[in-house]
DNA sequence: ACCACCTCCTGATCGC
DNA sequence: TGCGATCAGGAGGTGG
């Protein structure tokens, strides 16, 4: 599932194919994804050249002349850039360019969301609007005065992008494991200092993940040549039944707000 | 206002 | 062997 690592890594490679080029045609085969009238949509993205791409949290921004596509890929949104080859099962949405490449959205699960919005407004309205700070540049205090005044699981707090942005069930876990503490400790009981802790650890295990091209795991495979290599540096997720890194405990699974959780449970307190 | 739970969707895996 | 049931999960929506 991508996460900010991922998006990020499908960012820096898309910019590389895209910067510069001319839409001229948008095919969308599965309407719900775009969330706008399709021929609204299509009437004012074609004839718009891509000037540049930006990253928020997890969503991934296209600007335009005058209008910005923001994408979200929700659980396995991916993007391929073809030549004249047929259109696969999962291609979504197929955008054409003047020089007859395409850039197409492929997503198995048909989770994820491409909404259109203006130049002036875009970081204002919705979804933007909705994105809290990436754990860099979120200030503890701030975050800690927002936690205390909850009372759910840290891990599912963690998870709200309104609170911070970023992270997925991946990283989440990582985070926790790295401050050793467990995910369903209850977001009043945590100290400033643990509130310090876990932006920091979710600082490093996202620039670690950025810095060798996210993780490939499970259902989020590669796309656009990405084939990340965090998946190799992973203390806890997907390590149930493993030995804990740190103190030999074995690592369980657990459930926590729905979601498949890994954690060590003699060192994560 | 807050929070737990349901929902969307499909492919993989499970269980009989 | 085959097929229906269950699971996975980001985040908006719903209802207690």
């Amino acid at each position: 599932m991508p996460e900010l690592p991922e998006v990020e890594t499908v960012r820096r490679i898309l910019e590389k194919h895209v910067i510069g080029k001319k839409i001229s045609s948008v095919t969308c085969y599965y309407e719900p994804i775009i969330h706008e009238n399709l021929n609204h949509f299509k009437s004012v993205v074609i004839g718009q050249t891509i000037r540049s791409m930006a990253r928020y949290g997890k969503h991934l921004v296209f600007l335009l002349d005058t209008s910005v596509m923001i994408i979200h890929l929700r659980m396995e949104g991916k993007f391929y850039i073809k030549k004249n080859e047929p259109k696969l099962k999962h291609e979504h949405v197929i955008f054409g360019f003047e020089d007859s490449s395409t850039l197409r959205y492929h997503d198995v699960r048909k989770f994820g969301t491409i909404h259109l919005r203006t130049l002036e407004n875009y970081q204002k309205t919705y979804p933007l609007s909705e994105v809290g700070p990436e754990p860099k540049d979120a200030d503890y205090k701030q975050i800690y005065e927002l936690l205390h005044r909850k009372h759910i699981a840290i891990k599912t707090a963690l998870l709200d992008q309104h609170i911070v942005s970023g992270l997925g069930n991946i990283y989440v876990d990582e985070s926790l494991f790295l401050s050793a503490i467990k995910p369903t400790r209850m977001t009043d009981q945590l100290t400033k200092k643990d509130v310090k802790s876990l932006l920091e650890s979710a600082t490093k295990v996202l620039a670690r993940a950025i810095a060798l091209g996210g993780s490939t795991i499970r259902s989020y495979t590669a796309s656009l040549g990405v084939h990340g290599r965090f998946q190799n540096e992973l203390n806890v997720h997907t390590k149930a039944g493993q030995p804990c890194s740190r103190c030999g405990s074995i690592i369980v699974k657990t459930k926590v707000g729905g979601r498949g959780t890994y954690a060590c449970p003699t060192c994560q307190r």
